[in-house]
RNA sequence: GGGCGCUUAGCUCAGUUGGUUCAGAGCACCUCGUUUACACCGAGGGGGUCGGGGGUUCGAAUCCCUCAGCGCCCA
């Protein structure tokens, strides 16, 4: 196989993809090996790939990479969502496009055109996926409405009704008027709008007074039932027991005491409309207040907006204002600012609004689910996460499931009859007319007396199963499957969806397996733009991921995406750290292309060549621990970082040049034997980040059967190292600056030998003599005890280094330098010397500590000598 | 209003129980370099009184108090 001179991350990127999916190596069986699984946060089914799946699924497909290179029998289930209010949404506008209106039709009717969108639409960001590199068992992939999933959710609603968790309730809930449906507290957005305050003027019952009172939605006035002040308000005492008049529809309600109103606000005095105000709600509940909905579901006004019927609230309250204007009973508009809620989807203003809902009792549920957080036996990553959790537990309210769509799970649950109770709950309809039967007493009850609650479930009651139901594990509870991949390992999701889904699933796992869902949650955090933005399609600042891979090749984009994205923070998102992903991928690339144009010959090692090849060895070692030691705290950033700077640091810019032969001169076959050994370690761990080229490399080094993929090959083994010979490395090293250094500044070029000599009095050992004489391009090393006049000089530590170099030195410049590093030296040495004159310190701190700054003290007077003994030589 | 968290180099961030020159990394920036793997490169370099103030301590980026600014969650 020839090597192209320049690396083309698509025609590779395909190429390895294709063979790894004609192999089957993402594809996972039951068997005797221990498993390590991953389930995806499904994507919405017609969604397309956004930033924020590229950062999670990188992270994923490294988790499940690195896994089954560890020889973990590694799965990762693939799946989507129905994400029913978004769907529908798309599916009722793209119907609307058409001039067919979604109530024109019958729900069998809609719920085909649903269908027909997911199936033109569906799957799209899972082809993405795979761009993207992502490793998933497509085997298994799974959709929430799978005929087995949804079984699953309607089998888990009749469970938990029958368990007495689940119940209908009359409550206030956040509607959503052009979606017309419900929404969950989590699916508001509070904005700060500007609006006015309007201060109105009620009439007193049988009196010329008014009472004044102050509100926001003038338009709400005709739902009003009670005027509420403070008991304690002195103003208001007069109106005790008395009863106002609404304008325009002069209805006659009571004022109400309550403490709830704060005297401050306002006027003081509070208008209550029960239908249409959660806290006016709770007014109403307590004083037994009439409750009056004037609103229709689309929030036009019904007949109790009067002449307003079939207006716009918003519409009416411009028109209302003029009318109260008209009457006189405005006595001052105000300028003000508040929170009004609009819906995460439409973005319409919402509306509060009474209807039967089905709730779920979360408070016992959810302490099982609290408790696994707080005993760590479900990790949150990184654990600044808990305290909010256990907050969000600790005050979890019950869970509105119903939502007011088709598209979705139809609630199970089947009416009779007219009557509050006449309902029922059952799996299918003839086991609902059976209970019908039973429950009414009525043996006549046929199909066609039950009436289906024409609702859909929430799509978080279907994906907080999800673990579990992509299983099987909620029907066949205790199948092979389910018993072996759960609980599952990692999940990484965004915490923005900690509470919506996360915790729920947990409450799932403990309540249908009496098991945590996952051992580990690895929240991401939002990417961004520059300006720290959230990266939306409405704003436009979202590069598109395709293009982004296209420009920069899967393998850089992974890597851009992991650059800068510690757990839990924003990540900052800039192409340029795309750029720089493929910038690294180019410098694995052209290493290999200098391995491989390497020609062997049958010679000895050159020495260099053996001390380096010893050193890295050593030197991968420790940068193993260290790879490992980030991983374990899933500090992705910091695992890749290191990883970078072994390969470009150690690996291409020491080791290569090293051992690097002359131009056009042969390789000893040993050493370039060893090199491909390092460099093939070095694909190991580097193929959770980059898995095309480490694979592309692999194969290229030698032919390979399907059972030796880089994919499926062992990660490398841990071993001990020898950390003297890193350090004496790491000094050699800095002897190799000073060489170049003193090049620089008296502008000798590399080509030109040169010889250097040492005063060795720091003992050093000369194992890396023959790497110092490779990388400096020098004659000769000389040991010697004396200085040698006629020569440049640098310092490492105490020993002294001299370059003998023709024509004059400049002795001014180097007294100069000499006299800059005695001075900061002899700095030094006071601060350290100040430090063990006080006894406190040396009593207080630990032996380890004082002996550092004893080894600091001493290292500081030997360099100190030197210094002086070059300084008095020069005058 | 209640709770949680953040503020370290131009940018994005590390900094584990206070103690190895601990003030770091990557990018960006500056200088030099057409050495035959790579200019998506190489060799060097500059840059921060760790948000302000106070305290505890032999010793504070790290612990405590306070002020300022920012963010998130809940009401």
């Amino acid at each position: 196989m020839t090597l192209e001179s320049k690396y083309s991350a698509k025609n590779v990127e395909d190429q390895w993809y294709s063979y790894w999916m004609e192999h089957n190596y993402f594809h996972s069986e039951v068997n005797e090996k221990t498993p390590y699984t991953i389930v995806i946060p499904p994507p919405n089914v017609t969604g397309v790939l956004h930033m924020g799946h590229m950062l999670n699924n990188t992270i994923q497909d490294v988790l499940i990479r690195r896994a089954r290179l560890k020889g973990f029998n590694a799965c990762w289930v693939p799946g989507t969502d129905h994400a029913s209010i978004a769907t529908e949404a798309k599916v009722v506008a793209k119907l609307k496009n058409e001039g067919v209106e979604k109530n024109d039709l019958t729900r069998d009717q809609f719920l085909e055109h649903a269908w027909e969108w997911t199936h033109k639409h569906g799957g799209i960001i899972l082809e993405q996926l795979k761009k993207l590199g992502a490793s998933c068992d497509w085997e298994r992939t799974k959709f929430t409405m799978d005929d087995d999933l949804s079984a699953s959710v309607i089998m888990v609603f009749v469970d938990l009704y029958k368990k007495g968790h689940i119940y209908r309730g009359y409550r206030m809930v956040n509607w959503d008027p052009e979606a017309q449906t419900t929404l969950s507290d989590e699916e508001v957005i509070y904005e700060e709008k500007q609006s006015n305050l309007y201060y109105l003027k009620y009439q007193i019952e049988g009196s010329n007074e008014f009472v004044t009172i102050a509100t926001t939605r003038p338009e709400t006035i005709l739902g009003d039932t009670a005027v509420c002040i403070n008991p304690t308000d002195e103003r208001y005492t007069h109106l005790k027991g008395k009863k106002v008049i609404v304008p325009i529809c002069n209805r006659i309600i009571p004022i109400i005491e309550d403490e709830y109103v704060t005297v401050e606000f306002g006027t003081g005095c509070l208008k209550v409309t029960p239908a249409h105000d959660e806290n006016d709600k709770m007014l109403g509940d307590k004083h037994q207040l009439e409750i009056i909905d004037i609103f229709n579901d689309d929030a036009t006004l019904n007949s109790f907006g009067m002449h307003y019927e079939g207006k716009d609230r918003f519409v009416v309250r411009k028109e209302i204002v003029k009318e109260l204007e008209g009457l006189g009973v405005i006595s001052k508009i105000e300028q003000h600012t508040n929170k009004v809620g609009t819906s995460e989807r439409t973005g319409a203003v919402i509306e509060p609004k009474l209807s039967d809902q089905w709730f779920l009792k979360m408070k016992e549920l959810a302490q099982p689910a609290l408790d696994a957080v707080l005993e760590k036996d479900v990790q949150l990553v990184p654990d600044k996460f808990v305290n909010t959790y256990r907050h969000w537990m600790e005050n979890v309210r019950d869970w509105n499931i119903s939502r007011q769509l088709w598209w979705g799970h139809q609630i199970p649950a089947y009416y009779y009859g007219d009557g509050k109770e006449d309902f029922v709950v059952a799996e299918s309809i003839e086991k609902a007319v059976q209970l019908a039967q039973e429950k009414s007493g009525n043996k006549n009850l046929t199909e066609d007396d039950l009436t289906q609650d024409p609702d859909a479930l929430d799509t978080w009651f279907s994906s907080w199963l999800w673990p579990i139901s992509v299983f099987n594990g909620i029907l066949e509870p205790d199948n092979k499957e389910i018993n072996y991949y759960y609980p599952t390992n990692d999940l990484v999701t965004a915490p923005e969806i900690l509470f919506f889904w996360v915790a729920r699933m947990i409450i799932a796992g403990y309540e249908y397996r009496a098991e945590k869902p996952f051992s580990n949650v690895y929240l991401t955090g939002i990417v961004r733009d520059k300006q720290r933005r959230k990266m939306s399609k409405s704003l436009g600042n979202s590069p598109d991921p395709i293009e982004l891979i296209e420009k920069y090749g899967a393998d850089g984009v992974r890597v851009g995406m992991l650059l800068s994205s510690p757990a839990g923070n924003d990540l900052m998102f800039d192409e340029d750290l795309c750029k720089q992903g493929s910038a690294f991928v180019n410098k694995i690339w052209n290493a290999y292309r200098l391995i491989d144009g390497w020609d062997v010959a049958d010679l000895d090692e050159v020495e260099s060549s053996k001390i380096a090849i010893e050193w890295y060895q050593n030197k991968f070692q420790q940068a193993l621990v260290e790879i490992e030691d980030h991983y374990s705290k899933y500090r992705m950033s910091d695992a890749l970082m290191a990883t970078y700077k072994l390969i470009w640091d150690d690996f291409c810019s020491w080791l290569l040049e090293m051992v690097k032969p002359e131009y056009g001169q042969p390789i000893a076959a040993k050493t370039k034997a060893a090199v491909i050994a390092i460099l093939e370690d070095n694909l190991k761990v580097l193929h959770p980040f980059v898995p095309f080229i480490s694979e592309h490399i692999w194969q290229h080094i030698t032919e390979r059967t399907p059972e030796e993929a880089l994919i499926i090959a062992s990660w490398p083994e841990q071993r001990s190292f020898d950390e003297a010979l890193i350090k004496s490395f790491d000094f050699a090293s800095e002897v190799i600056s000073g060489i170049r250094n003193v090049r620089k500044e008296k502008n000798i070029s590399f080509k030109e030998e040169i010889s250097l000599s040492v005063m060795n009095a720091e003992k050093a050992t000369s194992d890396f003599d023959s790497v110092i004489s490779k990388l400096g391009n020098l004659s000769e090393i000389n040991y010697i005890d004396s200085k040698l006049d006629g020569a440049l000089t640098f310092r490492v530590k105490s020993n002294e280094y001299f370059i003998p170099i023709g024509g004059a030195i400049d002795v001014e410049a180097e007294i100069a330098k000499l006299t800059e590093e005695l001075k900061y030296t002899e700095g030094f040495l006071r601060s350290v010397q100040g430090k063990l004159k006080n006894e406190r310190f040396v009593s207080g701190a630990p032996q380890q500590v004082v002996a550092m700054e004893k080894q600091k003290e001493a290292d500081a007077l030997a360099k100190i000598e030197t210094l002086k003994a070059s300084l008095e030589s020069l005058k």
